[in-house]
DNA sequence: ATATTTTGCTTAAATTTGCCGGCAAATTAT
DNA sequence: ATAATTTGCCGGCAAATTTAAGCAAAATAT
């Protein structure tokens, strides 16, 4: 179904489109864009985590587009956003009525755009389902950004952190050093897979006994061994 | 930001919207009055000590209102109190999960409403609003912006003692540079992370020995230490 | 068993991140 | 209007983190 990363950008003002995409990738999501709602009618909007809609726009506006949503029953749960010219709050609220998440004034800030999407986004998607990383006297506490062993707290640099977090969510799994890298790191940072070695190392010798959980398999990866 | 004694009046009926203004003037309180959603979201909700809100009426309902106002943050915790049409008490439980504080059934006698906007004002104003946010000689006290350090008064700047106040909220928890972008400046304003940094920094030299309490997690963000 | 590949560890360099004034703009108070 | 306070930003410096590189050890393949 719908990925939860995927936005879809609606909007007849491509350098508008090209930079919300540019920013919302660099948030870490994954965009398409469309510079019609024809062109958007054509993609399967159930695949999208959210469509930030332009009202205005030529032959269908966004609001006619977003009652074409709701019409189809596969795509009327997807969350819309709508962006609307400004003193346009009028017609705006009608649009809430058809069932609009929210809707953000033009000209907007990007920080504004990313603020909502965010806040959409996480009422939106079911409630987390963030098992407690957890594996005997070991304790992740996402919130704080730190690891009980045996009941003493150890902080963990931010790498040291995602990787455990990442094994430790699917004990026995062997992740690849590519798996590891596509997760932990940027997407286009280029760093050499020692650096992983590196950071497992320095990682293992921060959990006490529980290093010796975070097996290496050769030629495979690193785990986390029950 | 908002007035103690501000509150505004949404009802699409002109009659009782005048009959509570009046009423509501005569305990001293300043009241405006908007006679749909629309007109009411034009204003600046923030500052407002309560809305009266009407659940019925025309293109946006009162539900759908309070909704839009929890997305906000400058709005959020504008307490609500719901209008609604006798019998109507199934949907009503709906409303508070909105997030009302409490909610009045039609047809309502003036008595009545003076009462409950009373308690909700004394119950949301000074302390019940938020929980007290304390640690050991550190005491905040939200209604006058000010600080309790080891017994003596410490008068705080709104950003200094917003950041204190969101890492007090939870103490341990880290907070990114985002967050309390988020939580602490408006939406539409852009300013550079390494602004929080200094106003940290100010803000720990005024906390004397509690400063020491909130650390920096390197990559991570800010928080309040225990 | 030997050669090849893979991994572990240490050290040093590079980069990122955070802190410290100081100064100017903006806001608020007088 | 003027003064005081608050807020934002810059440049430089310090600290933390991350990366790269080199070589020894272990694992795997031939």
């Amino acid at each position: 179904m719908s990925n939860l990363n995927r936005i879809l950008v609606v909007d007849d003002e491509p350098t508008l489109c090209d930079t919300l995409k540019f920013n919302l990738e660099m948030e870490g999501y994954e965009v398409d864009t469309a510079y019609s709602a024809e062109e958007a009618l054509t993609l399967d909007l159930s695949t999208y985590a959210l469509v930030l809609l332009d009202v205005m726009m030529g032959q269908i506006s966004g609001f006619q587009m977003a009652q074409l949503m709701k019409q189809r029953n596969e795509w009327k749960n997807v969350p819309i956003i709508f962006c609307t010219a400004k003193g346009d709050e009028d017609s705006m609220v009608s649009g809430l009525g058809l069932g609009a998440d929210d809707y953000i004034a033009k000209p907007y800030s990007i920080r504004n755009v990313l603020a909502r999407v965010k806040t959409v986004l996480r009422r939106t998607t079911p409630p987390s389902n963030s098992a407690l990383l957890q594996y005997g006297g070991l304790i992740l506490k996402p919130e704080l950004k730190t690891c009980m062993v045996d009941g003493v707290s150890v902080k963990l640099p931010r790498k040291e952190f995602e990787i455990l977090s990442l094994l430790l969510a699917h004990p026995g799994r062997i992740y690849s050093r590519e798996e590891i890298l596509n997760s932990v790191w940027p997407e286009n940072v280029v760093v050499l897979d020692r650096v992983i070695d590196v950071n497992v190392t320095r990682l293992r010798s921060k959990l006490g006994p529980y290093g010796k959980n975070i097996i290496t398999r050769s030629g495979y990866g690193y785990g986390f061994e029950v």
